[in-house]
Parts: C-alpha cells; sequence; structure tokens
DNA sequence: TATATTCCTACCATCCCGATAGGAATACTG
DNA sequence: CAGTATTCCTATCGGGATGGTAGGAATATA
C-alpha cells in the first residue's frame, strides 16, 4: 500500500535528469529518451511540474525545460505535491469542521499524525539528495 | 495522494467497535449496522482480519467476532497491512538485487526512508490509542 | 516558410475498488 | 433430525482512476 504513481516516478527520474546537466535545459523528448519514459506522457507531466514552478520552459525550436530552482532547494514533497496533490490519508485531514465527532475525533489526530510524518520526510528531502550518490 | 482505502477504513472501525465489548463478541451484521459499512462488504474484510489473526471467529448460531488480542497490543501497522499489505511507495523496496543500480541506488534508499517512517509511524500506535479519547 | 518544440484536448484500454449476490459449510437449538 | 443463524467462499458488476496514445494548435527560431 500508500505506493507512488508512475506519474510521480516519472516525473522525479526527469527532474533528477534536468539536476545533472548543470542548468542546461533539455527537451522533452531528450528526457524521454534518456529516462526511457513514454514520450507523449512525460509531456503532460512536464506540463504539471511548470505549472507548479518546478521548472521553467520555453516554446518553440531550441525551447524545452530547465529547473526552476537549485536542486538543494527542491525538496521531495513539492514534487509529489505537484502531481499527485498533497498527502491526505482520508479525505477529513483538511476539512475543518466536517468530522461529526467534533474536534475530539480521535481517528482524525491518527490519520493528521500519518500525514504529518510523511509531509515532515519529504519535505526534508531534496532533489540533491536523490539525484546525487 | 497517499489515501487510505476504504476497506482499511472500515476495518479499523469494525476494529474499534470490537474494542469497546470489552472481549464479548459481534456478529458481522451487528458491527455493520453500528458503524453504517455495507453488511456484505464487511464480511470479506472480516474474513481477511480473521486470516491475519487480529480477530477471532466463531461460525454457526451465536458466532461471532472477537478481537483476538489486547486493543493496547493491537499495532495499526498490523491492520492496515491485513488489509492493502505491507507500506511499498515504489516495487523495488523489498527486491532485494532487482535494482538495476545496484546496491549504491539513491531514490531506492529515498523510498525505503519514507516506508520506514510510515512503518514506524504506524506501528507505534495502537488500536487503544485510536479508539479511546 | 519550414521546422521544432511546448501545450491543449480528447480519447482509449486496462486495472483496481467498492459493492452485491448466491450459496456452501458449520454450529447451535428445539 | 429439522430449522436457523452465522461465517466463509466464489463470482460478478459498475464506475473511476490511471497509464498511455493521437492529433493538432500555439509559439519560437532559422
Amino acid at each position: 500500500m500508500f505506493s507512488v504513481s508512475a506519474k510521480t516516478q516519472y516525473a522525479i527520474r526527469a527532474m533528477s535528469y534536468l539536476a545533472t546537466l548543470g542548468g542546461r535545459s533539455a527537451t522533452s523528448a531528450e528526457i524521454a529518451s534518456a529516462e526511457s519514459i513514454p514520450s507523449k506522457y512525460l509531456e503532460g507531466i512536464m506540463s504539471l511540474l511548470k505549472t507548479s514552478g518546478l521548472v521553467d520552459s520555453e516554446r518553440g525550436k531550441h525551447g524545452g525545460y530547465r529547473l526552476a530552482a537549485d536542486p538543494a532547494s527542491i525538496t521531495m514533497l513539492s514534487i509529489v505535491e505537484a502531481l499527485d496533490g498533497s498527502v491526505k490519508p482520508v479525505t477529513c485531514v483538511d476539512a475543518i469542521g466536517s468530522c461529526a465527532q467534533g474536534q475530539g475525533c480521535q481517528p482524525r489526530k491518527f490519520w493528521i499524525g500519518l500525514k504529518d510524518a510523511i509531509d515532515e520526510y519529504l519535505g526534508e528531502r531534496t532533489l540533491k539528495d536523490v539525484t546525487e550518490g
């Protein structure tokens, strides 16, 4: 359980690849080829990364993608959230007044604690940590 | 992302309900009614809990389910694993030699670390913690 | 104008999941 | 033994998410 979508795994590999380029930009096709990711599928992923501000893009000839920030300042949490949304074990974790049990709901506290644990782990590792040995 | 299946949430509620009975047994139908869980669906869930040794069951008239252990010694991890399997963000976390990158694969270490963080959180809370206020 | 790229929309196939149905096995009760 | 209440097993189904494809519009360069 708690498996990570292919989309997110692809995104991490794409980001890692960009991190190795030292600021140079790469086209979606180049990344797809280098990382063995379905080319057309990756296009959509790169768009999501763009929307979230994790990469910058340029269109037209000689266009492509580059990291929008230093690998050391891009958290894994930001990548994961860009594709699959925020960590939410159960739907009520962010619905403040929605719990019929009120603010003392113990299960809800339990799930929020899990979310916090995951967010903390993902938030304190960066793309640099995962990319470099 | 990382949402918990309805099956697991149902299971936790069913286990919580059993925990309130102080050792008395309850039928699947009673639990379903008390917790507003689809009755037939819950039957299958109880079977899984039985297989995992979390509950004991008796068939026939006056049959039913009871907790197999004290709520304080049933970890949330054991419940979650009974239904959705072990925490496995990516498939390679437990495939020792399967990583083409060898033992130094950094992404794999990252995912294993996430698994460990989740397992630790779930492993150190018990049914008692979640059931009681 | 030609070409290479991002970007947008629609579509499709497949799998997973929540849920239902029906009935077999089992155990108690009179 | 007959009836009944239960667990347990197997099959099925509909819907939604997911991985992946297709085609083309917008945009930039040469």
